[in-house]
DNA sequence: CGATACGGGACCGAACTGGTGCGGATTATA
DNA sequence: TATAATCCGCACCAGTTCGGTCCCGTATCG
């Protein structure tokens, strides 16, 4: 537990697709051929990636998109933002709300530091490292996930 | 998001709750008075730690529950992993299923940097540190998450 | 024997997630 | 100017998960 949602995971896919090309504007159809993600759920990606600034888009007949900066100035952290949102492992972090039970709440601000920590993780690695081919037999997904995104497509 | 479970966010509480008495017996009930955790859920949270071995229970009449080793030897992440399983950001980083893709993979190697990353950094606080009081005004929970359970418990 | 308290389930409603579809806006090309 | 390609912004749906509650069995102490 304690994952990414499988959205953000085929983010950093589409992702890293777009960064091996940086000069082309690859559409939605084609970034999902080479991703191995469906179509749909590329475009819809596609859309929340734009609107949090990580890719430009061009529309028109030969439309599409590419990414907005370097892919080494994009890290793991900058896409989990744009399609979950602001990063933060527990809910009280955000929107300091009410609820200021100071005597039973002496360990929230310990989650904070918690916070931090996972958050340099994520920015640590940039889409050039991700992108970056590794010569290692990568497993993806258990049983527990379809398959079939990723099996026998063309 | 990328956010905890909020019973998890429960248990690290009932857990630091009890950190604070190493010595005595503490039942369900008088844990959930502390914590200001709703009662049933902070029994269904020391099942749960009892069977991740956190914690020791004794049945009877003056039965209870106390940390199963010291305080500084237990950290978040075993808690976590204890309430939510096991600790990974990916999907694919458990259950070494089939789906080799190595072409569209490359990726995936990174993330399990990313994954040990976070679980370091959850593994370097402990009980005893979450346990420490802070001179700090602590929040807790904005407007989406239900205030009441802690709000107005005696 | 009886009261107390843990243990292991089943269970339910609400919320979220992944995934799909459709009408509208924008641009290049013929 | 007309047409086709493409992005854009929604609304929608099914499946799963999550938080939370309840019940009954079992163990222990007095």
């Amino acid at each position: 537990m304690l994952k990414i949602a499988k959205l953000t995971d085929y983010g950093t896919l589409v992702m890293t697709t777009l960064a091996l090309e940086p000069a082309a504007c690859l559409n939605a159809q084609e970034l999902a051929a080479r991703s191995h993600v469906a179509a749909p759920t590329v475009a819809k990606l596609l859309k929340l990636l734009v609107k949090g600034g990580l890719v430009v888009s061009t529309r028109g007949t030969h439309g599409g998109y590419r990414l907005a900066r370097g892919a080494e100035t994009i890290t793991v952290a900058d896409v989990v933002s744009a399609l979950e949102g602001p990063i933060a492992i527990t809910a009280c972090a955000q929107h300091g709300g009410g609820c200021t039970i100071e005597g039973s709440c002496t360990s929230r601000s310990n989650w904070r530091l918690i916070d931090e920590a996972v958050r340099q993780a994520l920015s640590a690695v940039t889409l050039a490292q991700m992108a970056a081919p590794r010569v290692q037999t990568a497993r993806m997904y258990g049983k527990t996930v379809p398959l079939h995104v990723f099996a026998a497509r063309e």
